[in-house]
DNA sequence: TTGCAAATGATAATCATTATCAAAAAGGTG
DNA sequence: CACCTTTTTGATAATGATTATCATTTGCAA
């Protein structure tokens, strides 16, 4: 796999924005938040170091939701909320992420376990109230 | 949404190709699998039924695993794990799913829970003894 | 500074999924 | 059964996110 060897300012700021944020960001999130402040980036320059950070353990991947693939430069184990309407990502530190059970996952399949992931699915408040006033306009 | 309103022979077939299996399928894999007995049928029929099957919570979606959409005609809540490698996904039948906590997650975020998902990712049994044999050739 | 490997920019290629639209099938109704 | 309306489908074009390509630039060590 790929290996970082040299410095790179742009990397630098690639994952300094993934971190900075909670908005569990798409790649291009990523690169229309850059490109002002350095006008000569390149959209795949945004992916090649998020498969990068991907692939050293820097970020995690929240999934694909709605077509894009959104991260988290977050790597402390945490519980996340999916709006499947807006494809807004809450985080609930308030849950716990049951680690516990990936070494008993890894004997029962014989293999080897790195993630766990606990996610739940729904519509967020803003959604969810959208949806009531179109139910009330359709059967206006 | 869409909403079925004729009863349809294919669609029938695609409903049950994704019950009778546990290989979590894409929509190509349920395509190649009716093609031989349905030589009309066309993938985007297969395509719009899954997605329908979805919208009226007949099937789920396991989520996107290396960049193809896998389903699950299992509804029962059930834990599954995904090898990152080779992409196949297994079910967790022994592990219980955190379904009571939804309540608890729809209050904290103040909208509607649908589905809650706990996945473990990794590597399967034949895919961590392939790494392993790689590394061993590599240092050779 | 020079040389070489790594990183990048621009953009073409890929590939899963979705949209389109004419044709076929379903399922009433007379 | 023949007819009509609406749904479903097949074939394929369009879309859009991601990846590959390759010439150029950059980082860094000698």
């Amino acid at each position: 796999m790929a290996q970082v060897k040299k410095h790179s300012k742009k990397r630098d700021a690639i994952l300094e924005c993934v971190r900075a944020t909670t908005t569990h960001p798409s790649a291009e999130w990523v690169y229309n938040q850059l490109k002002p402040g350095i006008p000569n980036l390149s959209l795949a320059t945004v992916y090649r170091n998020l498969a990068l950070f991907l692939d050293e353990g820097l970020i995690t991947s929240v999934g694909v939701v709605r077509g894009l693939e959104r991260f988290d430069g977050n790597i402390q184990p945490h519980v996340h909320f999916i709006c499947t309407a807006c494809g807004q990502i809450l985080d609930l530190p308030s849950l716990g992420v049951p680690i516990e059970l990936e070494s008993r996952v890894a004997q029962e399949i014989g293999g080897r376990v790195t993630d766990s992931i606990l996610s739940f699915q729904g519509l967020c408040k803003a959604c969810s109230e959208n949806q009531k006033l179109n139910i009330q306009e359709e059967s206006a």
